[in-house]
DNA sequence: CCAAGGCCGGTTTTT
DNA sequence: CCGGCCTTGG
């Protein structure tokens, strides 16, 4: 039995059960209490949008627990993220007023079957040590069989060819299951592929992924006396946004549920939106069919959103068939109305927004006062982030960008970690393969296929295999001299990695810096290396946490978090999805035309489902506002380049009048929202469109503001904080440094402000605080 | 082997 | 319009 066995963590159940009064009972009404209480046999746990789904799930566990009914380590409790499972795991502790260090099992699907799987390696003919790799190996990987099968590249992008394997292990399809309807001409080379990635992964003890669940599954599925073992230890399951779960999660949960059908799943079918990467809302909705007898509880009353929001949001989802169906209630206070505006283009769009965010910050329209850190801006796609950086950056309003690139994925630390990863295992090859020319070393494709071609005639690892080849004299040149070196530096980190005594810290900080990575970085002239070396000092900072590189390597592979800084209050843009389990006081809602949103690629590619999961993330984003939710559209939006004119999302046309306010466009450029939106015929967009731009109260505001803004130099006055001392460090003709545009030169000064003309984004004008001297960004990192 | 220019393509994202 | 990737020319 796993060693967690005889390790009963610090929460003694049976003091717990000795009759202590229930404190996380306190306060749950009576929808959350029953789905506390009802510990035994299957339960669906619906929970709407904000109706304290996190609070229950919490509770239930304490529940077991503090009755004895389970210990700490007999509870599997699977989430999706880390950050959930962290955060998971602190709430219960706080509930029960002591660390939960004895729930080994709370974890994302992905770390408990490494855990799984490691411990059962040898049945699926791994070592327990393999690896996992991410995406960026994977790619590699299969460009290289690509290749190797003289396949056209063209045809068959490594990318796309990754993105079908992962489709087809989220649907647990082993290159032999995968069904002969997917099998077309095309497809035949695809699983062929497959098969062969297969092959080389367990050849490198290497897996994805989506291998981490499908050889699990392969194990309870080919070992009888396992999975029993397993369904007797987790005498009872959880399960998180069970709405998100693919098949082969499914299939993973139905089997180790199979026995004692403990298993509680907590869901929102109105909140599934990762379909598209292989989520199916069949799963909850077939819950009472897989679970005969299972208790459907639904948690409907909101404690988030006021009336107008909750009422817009529902009267939106109700237009999908085939809901589980939810009536979420509240009984908050009525507040404002959901608010929509059209606009002319987006440019004008994000100005609005930025306008009203500054406004909102004294209090505007009868509202309250919000800080920047109660305001989000909730977007379809990423692209559409850029006209509010632009924007926001331009009047100096503090921003902060969440989900963007993550950490760990980036260029400069992926190349890092690979050296760590090398520097600890010498063959490891993928790693290998990522840094040898990294920076340059003369190493191009011939002299790889020198190298791969020596280590595999004498079996040796890629780094062993450059040493002989240079060693030979088949290596010639500087690539020559380069490997010498770099192999004898990896012996060198090596021994060190191995080294108890030896700071891992100071041995990142020496790979770095000797095998000239560092160096080339600060060589590097384009806007993005200070960035890059600033990054590459906080993955050093990260390194403290761990005990050597061997630990931060293991975890790293598998928590991809990035919740780095927080500092300062700053209005929050993110894409819909990033915001999905978040909650704001006001929520902007930008983009909402056809085509953007919903998105034609989604309705081309899947129809109604499409168009019913981006119905579905609407329904998302407008329940993540608490008090103020703000609905815009553009008539006009620049897409790659080009004007295209668009008409309101049909999902304006489905939000309910009575709960929404239209507000007047600003109609700056010469007709406001016209022709477009009363080819679309009536309702609350052509309402938005039509309204007489000159005779409202919208434009009038407007005037004012605007014959505000023009006289005397208001935009100073406006900002709380002038950075009168940002603004006196420069002078005309320095060189600077800005996060966003880069490096430029100071051509003129006017207030808070700066005119910037910068090498690579041209002349902008942007508040002095956002920019710093050239020399002082390119510090060395170490 | 590498740097510079042409061409194609371009949602959403976690582990 | 931008960025990645491939081709081309040194």
């Amino acid at each position: 039995m796993p060693e967690d066995a005889s390790a009963p963590g610090t929460l003694s159940a049976r003091a717990l059960a000795a009759g202590r009064p229930a404190p996380y009972l306190e306060g749950l009404n009576p929808a959350q209490r029953e789905a506390v209480e009802a510990l035994d046999g299957p339960v669906l746990m619906l929970a709407g949008a904000g109706t304290g789904k996190t609070r229950a799930l919490t509770a239930r566990i304490a529940h077991l627990l503090h009755t004895g009914t389970a210990r700490p380590n007999e509870i599997l409790a699977v989430t999706f993220t880390n950050k959930a499972a962290r955060e998971m795991k602190e709430r219960v502790s706080q509930l029960l007023g002591q660390t939960v260090e004895g729930m080994p099992w709370l974890g994302t699907f992905h770390a408990i079957c490494v855990k799984l799987l490691r411990r059962h390696a040898e049945l699926v003919g791994l070592k327990p040590n393999f690896t996992i790799l991410d995406t960026d190996d994977q790619v590699r990987l299969l460009k290289q069989l690509i290749l190797a099968a003289n396949i056209d590249e063209k045809r068959w992008p490594a990318r796309q060819l990754a993105a079908i394997i992962d489709n087809w292990k989220n649907r647990a399809w082993t290159p032999d299951k995968v069904p002969a309807g997917e099998a077309n001409a095309f497809n035949r080379q695809g699983i062929a592929l497959y098969a062969q990635y297969q092959e080389r992964l367990r050849e490198l003890n290497a897996v994805d992924f989506g291998d981490l669940l499908l050889h699990v599954l392969a194990i309870f599925q080919g070992h009888d006396d396992i999975l029993e073992q397993y369904r007797r230890w987790f005498r009872y399951i959880l399960v998180d946004e069970y709405q998100d779960t693919n098949i082969a999660q499914y299939l993973w949960l139905r089997l180790l549920a199979g026995g004692h059908r403990n298993i509680c799943c907590v869901g929102d079918d109105d909140q599934s939106i990762y379909g598209w990467r292989g989520a199916e809302v069949g799963n909850i909705l077939r819950f009472e069919k897989d679970f005969p007898g299972a208790r459907v509880i639904r948690l409907e009353q909101n404690y988030r959103s006021t009336p107008h929001i909750l009422a817009t949001a529902s009267k939106l989802i109700a237009a999908n068939a085939g809901r589980l169906g939810k009536t979420l209630w509240t009984d908050r206070a009525e507040g404002e109305k959901v608010r929509l505006i059209g606009h002319w283009d987006g440019e004008e769009e994000a100005r609005w927004i930025g306008d009203e965010i500054e406004a909102m910050q004294k209090g505007t329209r009868g509202m309250r006062a919000f800080g920047l850190d109660e305001i989000a801006i909730l977007v379809r796609a990423s692209h559409q982030m850029r006209a509010f950086e632009d924007r926001f950056l331009t009047i100096g309003l503090p921003y902060r960008v969440i989900g963007g690139p993550r950490f760990y994925e980036r260029r400069e630390i992926r190349d890092a970690m690979a050296y760590f990863r090398l520097a600890v295992s010498p063959d490891d090859d993928l790693a290998f393969e990522r840094i040898a020319n990294t920076p340059k070393r003369g190493i191009g494709d011939k002299a790889m296929q020198v190298i791969q071609r020596t280590a595999r005639e004498a079996g040796v690892p890629l780094l062993e295999g450059a040493r002989r080849a240079a060693e030979s004299g088949a290596l010639t040149g500087k690539a020559k001299g380069e490997m010498l070196r770099l192999a004898a530096a990896f012996a060198r980190w090596h021994a060190l990695a191995l080294d108890p005594k030896a700071s891992h810290i100071e041995l990142a900080e020496q790979i770095l810096d000797e095998s000239g990575y560092t160096e080339m970085w600060q060589n590097d002239k384009t806007p993005e290396a200070p960035g890059r070396l600033e990054n590459l000092k906080e993955l050093v900072k990260a390194l403290e946490e761990f005990e050597n590189l061997q630990g931060f390597l293991e975890h790293v592979a598998l928590i991809m978090d990035n919740d780095t800084e927080a500092e300062g209050a700053k209005v929050s843009i993110m894409t819909l999805h990033a915001a999905k389990g978040l909650e704001f006081p006001a929520v902007f809602l930008p983009g909402w035309e056809d085509g953007l949103f919903p998105s034609q690629r989604s309705m081309d590619e899947n129809g109604l489902k499409g168009l019913e999961e981006e119905r579905r993330l609407a329904y998302v984003g407008i329940t993540r506002a608490e008090e103020l939710c703000t609905i815009s559209f553009a008539a006009n939006r620049r897409v790659y380049g080009q004007w295209q004119s668009a008409l309101p999302s049909r999902f304006i046309d489905e939000l309910p009048e009575e709960h929404v306010e239209v507000l007047t466009p600003p109609g700056l450029y010469g007709g406001g929202y016209g022709a477009a939106a009363t080819a679309h015929g009536s309702g609350l967009e052509a309402r938005a469109a039509r309204a007489d731009v000159y005779n409202s109260p919208g434009w009038r505001r407007l005037q004012e503001r605007s014959a505000e803004r023009g006289m005397s130099q208001p935009r100073a006055a406006r900002h709380q904080v002038i950075d009168l001392e940002a603004v006196s460090a420069f002078t005309e003709g320095d060189r600077v440094f800005h996060d966003k545009f880069g490096y430029g030169v100071v051509c003129a000064i006017e207030g808070d402000k700066l005119e910037i003309a910068f090498d690579k984004a041209g002349r902008k004008k942007v508040v002095a605080s956002f920019v710093v001297a050239a020399d002082a960004a390119s510090d060395v990192p170490f």
